[in-house]
DNA sequence: CTACTATGAATGAAGG
DNA sequence: CCTTCATTCATAGTAG
């Protein structure tokens, strides 16, 4: 933590990628303790509200780190539920790439769920625990608009001769300047 | 530049999923700011076909970008509105009120419908610019989309009071200060 | 400087 | 149409 001063999230993101602050990560995980797996938009909005307190943030940030805290919180537990059960030594897959983790829990800032004798599924799917007052949110429904062009001859009249009859002719690449008029 | 594993659509399809290539996509978005959103199983299909040049595609591929590529777009729009704070100073959440009222905005605008360039923008559902419609579509049936429009309003209101009775045993709270009052 | 790991970001595919 | 899962790419951070 020593050597983010500077480039991390908090103060002088360096706009490359989002680099949340300890403490955002704190909060996320918090909430994915608390069971909270896919956040709605509304409380994706809230949450990103809160952490921007931290730094900035964006609800898109809010967004992947639910989709990926999951997808990996998913994938270790499969993962490492194959190997502990028996002991039939069957290479489990020789993947070059993971060779995993004994070691990894210093920094494992997340929370370590393994409870084995605990068949707890706690996984909410939204966590309602949101006193929000309820607006008529069905009725956002009807703002729903139909760009529906019933205007007879409405031809963007477009005079797009359509030159290469693209039916199975080994001509090279074209030079990306393709647009619709293949069509 | 293809990908690392060498696996682009182009060439060395590995069959696992569907890689565009860089001028697919290129055709592909230039349909989409055409205003193509929803093309028809005409469309996909010439589409694909004149795709294949290009590399190894599938109808269903042409589907699918463009449902996912007119989703995320709108959803990139709902998520845009996150919160531009920059360096807050210690005033989060004035109290004024005990319950209830902290999130003003947060879904009033979430609909807003409405493109940027409502104007001069066209979005057409079917982009008809198809001078010729010769045979039926192969096998169009696997790609019927539902025009079930079932939306019901689905409440379930119980937010009476908390819920932080998660599955009715007592979670523990998270060894650090628990920041979740916000929500 | 190079290698590896953790993780943010993106997107294809599918379900409902 | 909307939401979600799965896989992959890209990159910051850190160790050797």
């Amino acid at each position: 933590m020593e050597s983010k001063g500077g480039s991390s999230g908090g103060s002088g993101s360096k706009c490359g990628r989002w680099n949340p602050t300890a403490e955002q990560v704190e909060v996320l995980s918090s909430l994915f303790r608390s069971g909270l797996r896919t956040p709605t938009t509304d409380q994706i909005q809230r949450i990103s509200n809160h952490l921007s307190f931290y730094g900035n943030i964006e609800s898109k940030n809010v967004f992947y780190w639910f989709q990926n805290h999951k997808a990996r919180d998913r994938h270790n537990k499969r993962r490492k539920l194959s190997t502990a059960s028996f002991h039939h030594h069957h290479h489990h897959r020789t993947n070059n790439k993971d060779l995993n983790v004994l070691h990894s829990q210093s920094l494992a800032e997340m929370y370590q769920v393994s409870e084995p004798d605990n068949n707890n599924n706690r996984v909410i799917e939204t966590l309602e625990l949101f006193p929000m007052n309820s607006f008529g949110e069905s009725e956002s429904e009807k703002l729903r608009v139909h760009e529906n062009d019933e205007n007879g001859g409405d031809h963007d009249d477009d005079d797009t001769m359509f030159a290469c009859t693209l039916m199975g002719e080994q001509m090279e690449y074209p030079p990306l300047d393709l647009r619709l008029s293949f069509l």
